[in-house]
DNA sequence: GCAATGAGCGTC
DNA sequence: ACGCTCATTGCT
C-alpha cells in the first residue's frame, strides 16, 4: 500500500477523525425518504386561493408515515417552494406526473381523516356548481384544526335510537309516507309547508330520529343559533344526548371542533346545525333538512356564496339520502323543486290549516279603520291593531309586535325641532322609501306626503332619523300602561318568553317563542318589506309575517294578526288566507315571465369596470346566455366614473353547469395571468338589483 | 452572434 | 409568491 490515501493523511494531520468522514460504503442517503411500498402517490387539494390551480397535485408518501397519510388527511407540502396546507384527497399507485418533478409530502399533519370521499365529492359538486374552487368550499366545510380536542379519546358510538311516534306527523296527508320511506332508507324529496303553530322542531326531530333508528344519519340546518338549541333538544329527547351533536359558530372552536369530530367519528347520528352543517360528515346519511330556506342566512357570505338548500339537493343526488326542505313559508325555488315533481310537497288540508292558523287582518291605504280611538293614536296604530291587543292582554296572553329592525328604512323627523315626521292621516311614521327621487311615505298605511309641513313648528324641512324596537316599545309601553314591555332584536335577542301578558316588541328573525302562543301578533313593518325594490321582496315579506304569525294561536282561541300593508296586494291575500303554495305559484309564474331566478339560471359579475369588462370578453358565452348590462354600481367617484360595476349573465337553467363552468374557465384565465383588480362572481345572487 | 433584461407561466 | 423560460433588445 504505497500509494498515499488521501484520507489517511487526511488523518494524520487533523485528529480526532470525524466519524462520518468515511464515504464508503454507499448507504441510502441520509433523511432522503423512501417511498411507501404500496400507492405510494398521494394526489393533495392544496390551500393555494388561486382559480387555474383547483385541481389535485401529485406528491410520493414517503414510507415512514405510510400510516398516517390516510385519505382524507390534511398534509403539508411545498408547493412552488412554498409550504401550504392540503388534503389527501386519494392515495394511487403511480402518477402520470414526471417522476423527476414529484415531490415528498413535507409532513402529515394529523391522521385524522376529516375530508371524508364523500364530503370531498359534495365540495367538488359545490365548487362546480357555483363556478368556483373546491378549497374554497372545503374551508366552508372543514372547521379549524384543535390539536387537543383531537387528541381526546372520542366517546363510544351512540346507540341506535327507538323509532319515533309518527303522530305529530298525522296532520299531513303525505307526511307518514316520508317517514316510511325513511324507516325503509329510500330515498325522498319533499317540500313540507309547516301549519301556524306547529312545533317545527319536534317534527324535525321525528325525521332526524326516525333515520337515525333506521341506522342511518341525519343532517338539519337550521338559520341561526336560538333554532339550533331548540332542534337540538327535540332530537336529545328522542335520540338521547349522546346521538346528537349542535354545531354553530357561537360555540367557540374547540366546542366546535370536539361536536365536528363527534360527527366525522361516527359517534352522533344527527348533527344540528347552522349553514355549515350542511357538510357535516355524518356516516352514512339517510336524510338532510333545510329549515326556513328563504332566510338569508342559509346563504354564505364567502366564495363561491353557495346556499344550504343548493348544498344538500347535491348532497342528496350525491349520497341517496332523502331531502326534506321545509318552513311556514314556501320560496320560488322550493316551488321550483316541487312543480318540476322533484320533491313532492307535504302540506296540510286546508280544514287543518283554517283550525290552526289565526285571523288576520290588513290594514292598508284604502282602509278606514286607521287611528280613530284617542288610546290608538297616542301609540301611533290603527284601532283594530290597537283593540287586539288589548283583546290578547285581557284573555292573558303575550302581545307580538313586529317593528322594522333598526336602520332598516330610515324614519323622518323635522330639520329644525326633531319632532317625529307624522302621517296625516294615520299618524304612523314618515320614512324614505328606496330609490332616491320618491316622496316621503307612511311606513304603515304607505300614504305619500309630498308636501311635509311640521305639525309642531310648521317647518317644511326633513332629517332622517331612526325610530327602532326601543323608541316603539316605550310609546306602546305608554298606551297599555300596566302591562310589561319586552324587546327582543339585534342587541339583544329573547329565545322565549312565558305565557303572561306583555307587549313583545321585536325585529324580523328575532321573535321569541311564546308559551303557549301569542294571543295577537302586531305586523307594523309591512310597508318597510314590502316597499324594497328587491326581487324577493314580496317572498320576503311573506315569510317574515309568516314566521311571527305562526306563533300566535289559533283564531277560534282567539289568535288575531294585524299586518300594515295593502291588503290587495299578493302576499297580504296570502298571508290572510294562510297560503304559502299559492303565493309561491304566484312568484315563481312572475319570475319565469321576468327571466328571473329560480326559472332561469343568472350570475353576477361585480368589480372595477375594466376587470368586468375583461371577463366578460374572456367567458365563452354558453347558449341561450345573455349579458345585462353593466350597470353602475354604488357612488362614482370624484370624476363621475363607476368605481364598480355589476354585469348580469342569463341562462336557460339547461345550461347553468356550462355557465358555472364557463366562469369558472374566465376566472382561471385572470388568476393565471395574475389580474389583482377584486372580482366577484356570484351565481344566483340571493340580491339581483 | 450573444449576453442582459423583462414578461409570462407554472407550481406535482 | 417565486423561479424558470423564452423572447426581445442592445451591443459587438
Amino acid at each position: 500500500m504505497s500509494a498515499p490515501d488521501p484520507d489517511a493523511l487526511f488523518d494524520v494531520e487533523v485528529a480526532p477523525a470525524p466519524v462520518e468522514a468515511a464515504p464508503a460504503p454507499p448507504r441510502p442517503a441520509k433523511g432522503r425518504p423512501v417511498p411507501a411500498a404500496t400507492l405510494p402517490v398521494a394526489r393533495v387539494q392544496v390551500d393555494a386561493p388561486l382559480a387555474h390551480l383547483d385541481r389535485t397535485f401529485d406528491y410520493l408518501v414517503p414510507d415512514k408515515v405510510d400510516a398516517e397519510a390516510v385519505v382524507g388527511c390534511r398534509v403539508r407540502v411545498r408547493f412552488s417552494r412554498q409550504l401550504v396546507d392540503g388534503f389527501l384527497i386519494e392515495r394511487v399507485e403511480r402518477s402520470d406526473v414526471d417522476p423527476q418533478k414529484l415531490l415528498f409530502l413535507d409532513r402529515v399533519v394529523s391522521a385524522e381523516p376529516v375530508l371524508a370521499p364523500e364530503v370531498a365529492e359534495l365540495c367538488r359538486a359545490v365548487a362546480d356548481r357555483y363556478g368556483g374552487t373546491m378549497i374554497d368550499v372545503l374551508r366552508l366545510a372543514i372547521p379549524p384544526r384543535h390539536a387537543r380536542v383531537e387528541a381526546e379519546e372520542p366517546p363510544e358510538r351512540a346507540p341506535v335510537p327507538e323509532p319515533p311516534d309518527p303522530a305529530g306527523w298525522a296532520r299531513y296527508p303525505r307526511g307518514s309516507a316520508f317517514l316510511d320511506a325513511l324507516r325503509a332508507g329510500r330515498q325522498a324529496h319533499a317540500v313540507w309547508q309547516a301549519l301556524p303553530g306547529e312545533d317545527w322542531p319536534a317534527r324535525l326531530a321525528e325525521v332526524a330520529a326516525t333515520a337515525a333508528a333506521a341506522g342511518r344519519g341525519a343532517v338539519l340546518v337550521v338559520p341561526d343559533h336560538r333554532d339550533v338549541a331548540r332542534v337540538h333538544a327535540a332530537c336529545v329527547a328522542l335520540a338521547g344526548a349522546d346521538a346528537v351533536v349542535a354545531l354553530s359558530a357561537d360555540l367557540g372552536p374547540a366546542k366546535r371542533y370536539r361536536g365536528w369530530l363527534a360527527v366525522c367519528r361516527g359517534v352522533a347520528r344527527i348533527v344540528v346545525g347552522t349553514r355549515a352543517t350542511a357538510y357535516a360528515p355524518v356516516a352514512d346519511p339517510g336524510v338532510l333538512v333545510v329549515w326556513d330556506d328563504g332566510d338569508d342566512q342559509h346563504s354564505d357570505p364567502r366564495s363561491p356564496y353557495p346556499h344550504v338548500r343548493d348544498v344538500l339537493i347535491q348532497r342528496a343526488t350525491l349520497s341517496g339520502a332523502a331531502l326534506l326542505v321545509a318552513g311556514f313559508a314556501r320560496t320560488a325555488e322550493a316551488q321550483l323543486l316541487s312543480e318540476s315533481g322533484w320533491a313532492p310537497q307535504i302540506v296540510a288540508t286546508r280544514d287543518q290549516v283554517r283550525a290552526a292558523a289565526p285571523r288576520v287582518t290588513a290594514i292598508g291605504e284604502h282602509d278606514s279603520q286607521l287611528a280613530r280611538d284617542p288610546a290608538a293614536r297616542t301609540a301611533r296604530i290603527p284601532s283594530v291593531a290597537f283593540e287586539a291587543a288589548r283583546a290578547s292582554l285581557t284573555a292573558g296572553h303575550p302581545v307580538l309586535v313586529q317593528v322594522p329592525r333598526r336602520g332598516y328604512v330610515p324614519s323622518l323627523t323635522c330639520q329644525d325641532c326633531r319632532t317625529p315626521a307624522r302621517c296625516r292621516r294615520c299618524a304612523g311614521p314618515l320614512g324614505l322609501p328606496a330609490g332616491d327621487a320618491k316622496p316621503p311615505a307612511c311606513r304603515w298605511c304607505a300614504a305619500t306626503d309630498a308636501n311635509f309641513r311640521c305639525q309642531h313648528c310648521g317647518s317644511r324641512k326633513l332629517r332622517a332619523a331612526v325610530i327602532g324596537a326601543r323608541r316603539t316599545a316605550e310609546e306602546l309601553g305608554r298606551a297599555f300602561s300596566g302591562f310589561p314591555v319586552r324587546t327582543s332584536g339585534a342587541a339583544e335577542v329573547l329565545s322565549t318568553v312565558d305565557s303572561k301578558p306583555a307587549l313583545v316588541v321585536a325585529t324580523p328573525g328575532a321573535e321569541p317563542v311564546a308559551d303557549g302562543g301569542y294571543g295577537a301578533a302586531l305586523l307594523l313593518d309591512g310597508w318597510a318589506l314590502l316597499g324594497r325594490a328587491d326581487l324577493r321582496a314580496s317572498e320576503e315579506g311573506l315569510r317574515r309575517w309568516m314566521t311571527a304569525a305562526a306563533l300566535v294561536r289559533p283564531g277560534g282561541q282567539g289568535g288575531r294578526v294585524v299586518v300594515l300593508a295593502e291588503s290587495a296586494t299578493t302576499p297580504v291575500q296570502a298571508l290572510v288566507r294562510w297560503d304559502p303554495v299559492w303565493h309561491a305559484g304566484v312568484e315563481l309564474a312572475a319570475r319565469a315571465e321576468l327571466g328571473f331566478p329560480p326559472a332561469v339560471r343568472m350570475a353576477s359579475v361585480d368589480g372595477p369596470p375594466s376587470a368586468v369588462d375583461r371577463l366578460l370578453a374572456d367567458l365563452p358565452l354558453p347558449p341561450s346566455g345573455e349579458v345585462l348590462g353593466p350597470v353602475p354600481l354604488g357612488e362614482p367617484d370624484a370624476d363621475g366614473q363607476a368605481v364598480r360595476e355589476r354585469a348580469l349573465i342569463r341562462v336557460d337553467r339547461a345550461h347553468g353547469r356550462a355557465l358555472a363552468a364557463a366562469l369558472a374557465h374566465a376566472q382561471a384565465v385572470r388568476t393565471a395571468r395574475k389580474d389583482p383588480d377584486p372580482l366577484r362572481v356570484q351565481l344566483d345572487p340571493l340580491e339581483l338589483i
